[in-house]
DNA sequence: AATGAATGAGCGTTCATTCAT
DNA sequence: TATGAATGAACGCTCATTCAT
């Protein structure tokens, strides 16, 4: 009998500790050695868990995608009016903007290293953003697709600009304009 | 006899001419010779102009986002209400999106190889967003700096949207929305 | 409570089954997963078996070697004169062409990855020699220990030209013709 | 301008310096920082002048057939009686027969190397067979093509019983031997 | 000024081998 | 006995950079 080893979830164990090498340092300039290392395991190791650096970042992507899903999810609720929601939404942002950002990073190398053409066929993370506006209709009571697509594209507006170290927008102000906008939108 | 050549005016020649190379691979996937062969020259000469890779994107950021800066002010004039001008910018953007995306692949590869602190000490790219925010103000006749980081945020939040393959969003819809918004919100 | 096995045979009939990995891809080439793979075993018991890679070859060259000699002698008989002995070599050959080929890939493999030293030290293979030249004598009732080395010389040379890919070298004719090469030399 | 270099002729002085490096370890077992240091030149520079190890090899072989034919040709002359000539050829063998190790192990590599549709479909090296049956026509008056491949297939058999360290063969003795059988059967 | 040959550290990946089970 | 997970040195190859011309 050989070691005894949960192949598959320790494979998802250490794609869970790959999210800040990916963030910090991006697909292309990382290297196996440091990702092997950052996981304290040997780079052979990591080859007998993922065939390439390639497959290892598209499986990290996938399994990230879930659990950023779920997180997010996970963290609103509670609020009553639509102004609160929004201000809810607001400092949920706050708290976690650092892990946003990177998630930011992780993404859009992703879809840098993709030909328009892979994206477009496997479809692949359009159930993401599926899930964010139903994340996003629960949590406004919200139903017009529109709507939420511009909350949503608000909110990741958000994120960018404090990606850029963008310090005159401020995320709890914007959500607060955010939720007044909508107020006086729908009251109309 | 040297070849008789402005120096300074060749250095810009050759900076203008990587957008596509910085956007289509990123700044750590490129190769120095892939550029040398994109701007027609040899590597040695890319040397004589540019004392490393990482300087030579440097410099192409700052002179790509001051030419970014001059575009998108050209460009949008002579729409008369609010709702006119929202839908123009929605007119800009569609037309310029694969610029656009491609211009959001090399800031966010420019600022995930900067460090934190990098970016605050030299503030380096606040001056773009000054840019943008004076633009926002003569297309719009909007005054509030947090209206303006709202409608700039969005845009941004637009053009992420597409970079991630989202087709569920749609440009023109979500700036006529962005229009009706403002109104609702500012006639209250 | 092991498995019952006779651990020398079981050795064996392992290096019974490697003859086709080694002919094709050679020593260097050929990793131990696959010889593991083609044996059907994993590698922690081929090393239970064989101490290294270099010693599973080496007790492979030798088992082979014991077990062509063997195949060579016992298919080589009943022809009456010298002719007929000479055209019955040419039918075996050509019916073994590919083991015969794939014996040659194998024996210079053995002997580039020994120094000439280590060769004349351990003597090594001369036995084997020996042996072809018992089965030479047997078979054509020659005692000329320089004419049986030319028989056995030129029938080397024939798989040689053969694994070079040289079709213009026909065996049953070359082995006629030796045979009439014989008669002639010896009724001088 | 650059360094000043004839590519070519560069890269056909490094194919030269390739035999030994070659011969010894065998394709597989040999390193590109072996060779590279075998040519006293960096790695970078073995892959500016050939695109791949496979490459440098299969180039390496077709320049090596060349001088190996050249080499030959040119030191056969001069015998008169069939009998001298045999022996001529055996002193020609005794003294190269480090070379023609060698030789033999080079092409057997490359034949082992290529699957049997290649070596057909390219025919490859037939032209190689086709200059020696030249050559052993001028050395040996002989016009039989099949008398011919029975001289070259024992040439071949000569030399590939020294590789195998078979000290028993005696070149000279066995050229001796094939001057008085091919004597013995022209005449009949 | 401009070229491209040369370098060698470092990349993604493989492999003989070890060892906990 | 038998397994296959784990290791890390070493592989083929690439790359930013230097420098002779």
């Amino acid at each position: 009998m050989p070691k005894i080893v949960d192949h598959e979830q320790y494979r998802k164990e250490l794609l869970a500790k790959c999210f800040d090498l990916f963030a910090e340092k991006g697909y292309a300039a990382i290297t196996m050695r440091q990702i092997a290392e950052g996981l304290k395991v040997s780079t052979g190791t990591l080859y007998h868990y993922f065939p390439s650096k390639k497959a290892l970042f598209e499986q990290f992507v996938e399994e990230a995608s879930k659990q950023e899903v779920l997180m997010a999810t996970a963290e609103l609720e509670g609020a009553q009016t639509l102004q609160e929601r929004a201000e809810a939404l607001g400092k949920y942002l706050v708290k976690n903007e650092d892990y946003q950002i990177k998630w930011v990073y992780i993404l859009v190398d992703f879809f840098q290293h993709k030909d328009a053409k892979e994206v477009q066929e496997n479809g692949g993370f359009e159930w993401v953003t599926e899930i964010y506006k139903q994340a996003a209709y629960d949590l406004f009571g919200i139903q017009d697709r529109v709507l939420i697509a511009f909350i949503l594209t608000f909110i990741d507006g958000l994120i960018y600009e404090r990606l850029c170290g963008n310090r005159m927008v401020s995320i709890p102000e914007q959500c607060t304009l955010l939720g007044k906008m909508l107020t006086a939108y729908l009251v109309e």
